[in-house]
DNA sequence: CGTTACATGTAACGTTCGTTACATGCAACC
DNA sequence: GGTTGCATGTAACGAACGTTACATGTAACG
């Protein structure tokens, strides 16, 4: 690739962050990045080539800056869905994930618009939660239930920037997992008051 | 308001539902309405004053059938999340909701162009959660949480459509909240074990 | 019958859209 | 030094946008 249209990307996705999706067009944003629309087209081909390069250099830098969280090692006890929490909400990746959620809603509309830029980044999420849960939780319903509240409080966070009451939201929810596990490992090893019990009549 | 006015509203609806918000134009509408930018125009004053009067009456209904699931008597040992989440998902409703997350996201980055169109239904359920928690749990954390929850599965029916997983991982939630306030509950009647013990050292 | 109010049709306005035609600068390379 | 290739400027294209001007139809009411 050219020099010069990777600067342009560059430009090009800290100026999707900031203004998002739905309502880019060419002129505007050649402003912005001190070119023109004609430009824009020479480097990209056209406004969809234009998308699509930027949002997979956007993959790009997500799927990297995911890698060095996952090679960190982690603070002892933090759970992984804290950790992912932490990492989400940074100033320098929280406006990529704005950017994508916001892509997933425009695409779950006009799909034939969206949707090539729309990498299967939730179903590679779904698989990265099996991988960190027990076993004995690994089944889809259980699965989609972090992702979900993560997607949910993020939602919030989105709207209304409070990172901490959806911190600590996010905390409850662990909190409440974690006592579930805990509660179903004593059941298991002194089976004597759950569910042996038989049923009344 | 004329009652031909009334009438495009209701297709106006309609359309919405089936087409979103972000590529709304006034002809491709027009036409398939049987009338034509003109009228939609003289009706509604502007583009924006024709979207003000579809959300106005897309609250309006949407508010009455909320009056309607308050007043049904609730099947009893029903959560009232899930029948919330029951209501939600409903063929009539879900379209409804669907494209009020639409609306949110898009005045999330674009709130000069959408947010009049926002009633602050985010805080009202909000109180409406809390409303229906019992004392011990109604900080925002734990009354964000399960709006989190509604939020993350809706968005994720939204884009699957897999009414089966979301609604079976909604039912693992309230199992893990119900399950918490039992445990709760055995732990202030007999403070046996549980956080009396001194702190190890 | 004339007036009044709602409704509609035709046509255009000015603007912005993505895209293109055409010409030109600039640096490197043979 | 001429050729080649990347980069850029100017200007326009046709289409679609929201909106408006102007004329007309229709039915009710005095």
């Amino acid at each position: 690739m050219q020099p010069r249209k990777e600067e342009l990307t560059a430009a090009l996705i800290d100026y999707l962050l900031a203004h998002g999706l739905s309502e880019l067009s060419l002129r505007p944003l050649a402003a912005e990045l001190g070119t023109s629309a004609r430009l824009l087209i020479y480097h990209f081909g056209s406004k969809e080539g234009l998308l699509a390069a930027a949002m997979d250099a956007m993959h790009g830098h997500l799927r990297s800056s995911l890698q060095a969280l996952a090679d960190a090692h982690a603070p002892k006890g933090t759970k992984p869905l804290r950790r992912f929490w932490d990492w989400a909400i940074t100033a320098e990746n929280f406006p990529y994930l704005k950017l994508l959620y916001e892509l997933q809603i425009l695409a779950a509309r006009n799909p034939e618009t969206y949707g090539h830029l729309l990498k299967n980044h939730a179903a590679s999420w779904l698989e990265l939660v099996k991988r960190v849960m027990p076993d004995d939780e690994r089944d889809a319903a259980m699965a989609s239930l972090p992702i979900a509240v993560f997607d949910g409080l993020f939602l919030e966070l989105m709207n209304t920037g409070d990172r901490k009451r959806t911190t600590h939201a996010l905390d409850r929810f662990i909190g409440l997992v974690e006592q579930a596990r805990l509660h179903r490992a004593s059941a298991t090893l002194k089976p004597r008051s759950t569910s042996t019990r038989k049923r009344g009549t």
